[in-house]
Order: structure tokens, then sequence, then C-alpha cells
DNA sequence: CGTTCCATG
DNA sequence: CATGTAACG
């Protein structure tokens, strides 16, 4: 079972692997890596990590029906026992915004969820997002438990969940990602320990660790950034989490995307 | 009177600039350069040229209607007399194609024909804006005539004149800007010498010398161009042309266009 | 094959 | 402020 596994939002898989993507993940420990915003064809996707193919990573893929944008992917250094895209839901079940791969007893799923904008139609595209993800959550946990496998989730999840979550909190109270209604919602997933936000398990107490960064102005110089990728973990597998980190500097000498990899680690 | 007149294509301006543009333009010794392609407005177009502006250039330009399309301008080492948009068909009026900027007894005329596509409304444009410009030609050659006035119109004209004008004309007989059609309104142009192509006039028995390649393939490398920018002048001002040449030096480093400068020398 | 625009983030 | 795409050349 993998012990290491890393999320990162790319936006755009061709212009982070320019830039350092593939010297990052050369670099990387992980066991499996999640990819969000690949913003590439399943094909395209391949010939952009064709050296990180070559070199043994394996990929699964859930391409966007729309060209250029959105795009989930699971490398990993052995192929997935099975994989499933989409979570049941027709509206976004062709959008490359969630892909589930199993590997023995765990089940790790790469979730890009939608961009709001607060009194738009996106935002109520969010939020149907939202609902039929939380009732997709609630069945993975119910058949993780009855199956005795465990589910971790990591992706962007576009909400910061708290004020530790986010730099600015008080100018942003109004703008969508850190609305009260998408807080609630992720309490809701959290209640009663039906999942767990590990990297915050590990750091209840610190402000961050931000994993994105605006590119306008000098928000990653200052660290005005949002806590946004999440990995949330069944409670067996919470348990036995060990270390959590974001890699603020694989993306400090030449910013390959603006949001840094976030990994855990368990035991 | 200036002496020196160049005529460059630079295919967008603003990346021009970023490439090489600039040092082009410090290091020549023309007193009026013609830029077509332009693609900006205005207020784009001097703050690219800002430091040409701060080293005593002069510019005068016509602005598309449509942003990032067309544009025409003259610069010149000092102010014209007069600035004229357009040759008076309302059709193209704001189209940023065509400019003329007097200088002393001198008119030069700045001029962005449209690219065709044979069979198409493209061409049918194309083709309506040649008659209309032949018309202003006419009127111009005769109004400056009567004033003991000459004229200089340079240019891409996105026409091959003859066989000796493009490497591969028998591979381009149907195509825009090889068209017997095309081919025969630039005779017209020239019947009975009222006007004169006076790069052709002092080198008539070369190939070329070509003014644009393909970015695609190795069109530049094996020379495989049209000469489609043309000087057009007077037939007095013709008599006094002492020198002509294509500076495809000028690109060849670093390819800021897809054309080269055309600079001709009168006495 | 390159430029600029647009929608999106 | 950066991504990918499109129309255009």
């Amino acid at each position: 079972m993998p012990h290491i596994i890393t999320t990162v939002n790319v936006n755009g898989v061709r212009a982070a692997a320019k830039k350092g993507l593939l010297e990052w993940l050369t670099d990387s420990q992980a066991d499996v890596v999640c990819l969000q915003e690949t913003r590439a064809s399943d094909v395209q996707l391949r010939e952009t990590l064709a050296p990180a193919l070559d070199a043994g990573w394996h990929v699964a893929s859930a391409e966007p029906s729309a060209k250029g944008r959105n795009g989930v992917a699971v490398l990993s250094r052995r192929p997935a026992d099975a994989v499933r895209i989409g979570f049941g839901d027709d509206e976004f079940a062709d959008a490359g915004r969630y892909l589930e791969a199993d590997f023995d007893a765990l089940t790790v799923g790469s979730l890009y969820l939608p961009t709001g904008e607060a009194e738009t139609p996106k935002q109520e595209q969010k939020e149907r997002f939202m609902a039929s993800f939380a009732a997709h959550l609630g069945r993975s946990a119910d058949a993780a438990a009855a199956a005795g496998r465990e589910v971790l989730v990591c992706g962007d999840w576009n909400i910061a969940h708290t004020e530790r979550d986010i730099k600015n909190w008080k100018g942003n109270v109004k703008k969508s990602g850190f609305l009260p209604g998408e807080r609630a919602w992720v309490d809701g997933l959290l209640t009663e320990g039906a999942w767990v936000d590990v990297v915050r398990k590990l750091h209840p107490e610190v402000d961050g660790p931000y994993s994105w960064w605006s590119y306008r102005g000098k928000a990653f110089d200052t660290d005005a950034g949002w806590r946004i990728d999440y990995h949330l973990t069944t409670p067996g597998l919470a348990e036995r989490v060990k270390e959590a980190r974001v890699e603020r500097a694989a993306t400090y000498a030449e910013r390959w995307s603006d949001h840094a990899p976030v990994t855990v680690q368990f035991r």
C-alpha cells in the first residue's frame, strides 16, 4: 500500500512540465501523486509526462470534455488495481474533475472541485457539485468501512475551511472559496470523524500551511495564501498519518504552478 | 526630403520589439520607416516604440478598428507635414491598412493590402480593396504630377508579381497572392510607367529578392520566399533611385518577423 | 508556426 | 498574472 501521497494542482501540465514539474517529480519520494488542472487530453498528458512514464511512473487520467480545461490524474509507482472516472453524477461525468484509483486496500481520489463566483450561476454549479460529491463521499466511507478498506480523497477543494486556512480571511468572507455555506459544507464532511483533514490534524494550531497563492501582486512572496488543497481520509487511515508538509520550495526557484504540492506520509 | 526609406511588416509590433525590432531600428540609416501589421492600438504602439520616440523618431499611425489586427504606421526622423488615414473608401476607412504622410514635396504611403484566400469571400474583399486602391493610386499620381510632387507607396502588397517574385511559383498559381488576376492588377499599376517598382528596376534579372518567408518548415533557411513587399514610386522619383536591398540579415540572428525590411535609397 | 485575443482561473 | 484556445496570417 502506498505510504507517501502528494496532491498538486499543476495549472496546466504542459506549461508546468516546461518549468520544473518533471524535475520535482524526479526528486519526489511519493508513491502516488494526484494532479489537478492538467488542462490536457489523455494523449497530451502522456506526451507531456513521457520522461516520467519512461522512468517507471504509471498514470490514470480523467480527460475533460472541454479542451484545455480541468483534467485530473493519478500517477503511481505501480499500476492501480482499478480506476473509476467521475462519481456517479451525470452532470459532471466527463468534466475531468474526479478520478479514483485503487491500490490494495486503499482507494485514492484526485479531485478538482469547481471554482465559484458568489451570486452567479457558477456558484450554483459549484454547490450542485458539492452536494453531489458529499453524497459520494458518504457512500464511499460506508462502503470502505464495510469492506475493511481505507479511502484518501485529495485535491483542490477550492474552499478554505477556517480562518486559519486563509491569510486575509476578513477580506474574503463574501468571496467564493470562503463563503459560510462552503465552510459549513466542509464541517459536515468532518462531522463525527467520518473524514479527517490529516494536514490539519497534524498541525492544529498553525496558520496555513497555505497551498495556493494568486499570481497577482506579491502574494507568494508575502505568503498571502489559501489552504484549499486537502487530503481527507477515512478515520482508520488518519490514525496512521505520520507527517504532512506543503512543498512550497518546489515552486520557489521557478514557479511552475500557483499551487504547491501537499504531501502526507503514513505509517 | 527623406532619402532612405524602409518598409517592413512587423507581424505584431509588441512581439517584434521584444525580439530585436528596436535594435534594428537603432542601427537603421533610414529617414522614414513604414510599418505594417503593428497589431496594436495607437497607445500600445507608442508604448512599444517609446525608446525609439525618446531617441527622436516621430510616429504617425492608423489604428485598426478590430483589436490585434492590421495596423500601419510611418516612423520618421522629423514630423510629417501632414498625415492622412485611409484612401477614401468607407469600407476600409478604419481597417488600419493605409496611411499617408507628407514630407516636403514627397508623400509616403504605408500599405497593408488584405490577405486573400482563393474562391472565398476573403478573396472578394481583397479584390474590392485592390480595385478601390488602384483608383486611389491613379488619383494620387495625377495630383502629384499636377502639383510637382512625388509619391512613394510601400508596404505589404500580398501579391507576388512575376515568376521571379516567388521561389515556388508553379506550386502557387492557384493560391491567393499569385493568382493571374492579382498579377495583372500589378501590371496595370505599372502600365506606361505610371508607377515604378523600384527594387525590380534596380535588379531586373534576379530571382527575388524575397521579403517574406513562411514560419512553417525551413522556408527561411532555404530562401523559399515571396517578394510581396514593394516600393512603388512616381516616375520622377524612380529616376533618382540609387540602391535597394532586402535586409534579410536583420531577422537572421533572432527572427522578429516573418518579413524582412526592404530599403531603398534615393539621390 | 507565430501573434494576439478571449475565457477561465 | 498565468493558462490554453481561437482566428488569423
